[in-house]
DNA sequence: TATGAAAACACCCACAC
DNA sequence: GTGTGGGTGTTTTCATA
């Protein structure tokens, strides 16, 4: 689909806040109610908008210790790949995970405590898995930005 | 402020579909309406629920070659690393910035179309940024898991 | 705290322009 | 694309236990 200028814009106050009303949302377009309602609809229907969620504070949950980790693995035949992959979606501090280019083969993001429960998590989780070969971990010392809205 | 094991489900919920009506949330929890929505207000008022969004699926947007820079300074003066920090939060291609421990001093996380997008990102803005060292960029192959939500 | 009822509000969809 | 209207459902407040 393509987007005019109003569905970017759209898109772009939805994704900062989905609680807005489409009336306030209305005003901020020029447009009216209605417009505004279909618009949010075709955008919902096309899966431009794949959901809608409650983001939380990792401040304000004493959950804020982020490690970005670096992993290779000892092959890369299928069975292994399919396997990793399968077991680290898993793992509900890992927030993130992608498959890479470079020195190693996957990076994930992974959320915990503090560096106390980093550590558990290495020991009894990661490298639970197998055919994990080296990891590279690296940790935050400051969140300088972090957003869930994309551009258009 | 304590989760009890109600709050932490509450937000499990709400991380996963903020659209939900209060009804659906307090069946789900055995809850009544009302006792849901004083729990929400609770959380909200506690900055534990920051903001709700709209997720917008980047492969329906076309936009969807993700890479990872790392990024050496050449000072770590408080002037560089701030004036650093404030350009790249700037740029609405970086969609995370952190400061990082190990052998660079940052990782961003960058959205662009394609590779041609990015060489003109890397070229014509994060580049043009001063007192930038070094980079090692990383491109995602596949996204494994992506999630937005943490566990309380 | 939890609840039910009631008012205020927003959404949804059809219709007319 | 805008506006209206009305039925439906939701949010919010409040009295109550």
């Amino acid at each position: 689909m393509t987007f005019d200028a109003i569905d970017k814009k759209l898109l772009k106050l939805l994704q900062t806040d989905s609680k807005q009303t489409n009336k306030a949302l209305a005003h901020h377009l020029g447009l009216s109610v209605t417009a505004v309602y279909e618009r949010i609809k075709k955008l919902e229907n096309n899966g431009v908008i794949s959901s809608y969620v409650a983001l939380v504070d990792k401040k304000n949950v004493d959950k804020d210790f982020v490690a970005f980790c670096n992993i290779k693995l000892v092959q890369h035949t299928q069975e292994y790949v399919v396997k990793f992959e399968r077991e680290v979606a898993k793992l509900n501090e890992v927030l993130e995970c992608y498959h890479i280019s470079g020195d190693y083969d996957y990076l994930i993001k992974v959320l915990v405590e503090d560096m106390e429960a980093f550590r558990e998590f290495m020991v009894k989780k990661l490298t639970k898995i197998d055919h994990i070969g080296s990891t590279y971990s690296m940790f935050m010392i400051n969140e300088v930005k972090h957003t869930t809205a994309i551009e258009v």
